[in-house]
DNA sequence: GTTCTAACA
DNA sequence: TGTTAGTA
């Protein structure tokens, strides 16, 4: 569209970020290290945010507060750009729904004793 | 004074 | 994940 490029414009400091997400400097490059967010780099090698990177950040702290480790986040967000998924099923499943989903998943897990998502394990998915 | 990388009581 | 060290 229009306004895709103003979303993807780096332009949030470390210090900013830090404010708007509630999160540690440590845990922002933490993130960063993962592949989870990708902030550009000013020529001085400060981290620039866009406002889709504090988008994935927020995602990510509310995908911990249930209890996904960072393994699970990773595979929540694979299937939301897989080429298989893409076109079909990530017009018909909001984020909303996908959370909705995670959490019964955990719950269904935690009844049935076994490995969850705790463990990142979201093959269940993908069947 | 702040952010960065790398490393570890 | 906290925190510290040495830089830029």
């Amino acid at each position: 569209m229009e306004k895709e490029w103003r979303r993807s414009m780096p332009l949030l400091s470390m210090n900013i970020v830090m404010q708007l997400t509630g999160l540690t400097a440590r845990q922002i490059r933490y993130y960063e290290e993962q592949e989870l967010v990708h902030p550009a780099r000013t020529e001085g090698k400060q981290r620039m945010f866009s406002l889709d990177d504090i988008d994935i950040l927020l995602e990510i702290k509310d995908l911990l507060k249930t209890g996904v480790n960072i393994a699970g986040i990773k595979q929540i967000f694979e299937m939301k750009n897989s080429p298989i998924t893409s076109k079909e099923v990530r017009q018909v499943i909001s984020d909303r729904e996908l959370r909705a989903i995670v959490k019964e998943e955990m719950h269904l897990a935690q009844r049935q004793q076994r490995a969850s998502l705790r463990q990142g394990d979201l093959s269940r998915f993908f069947r």
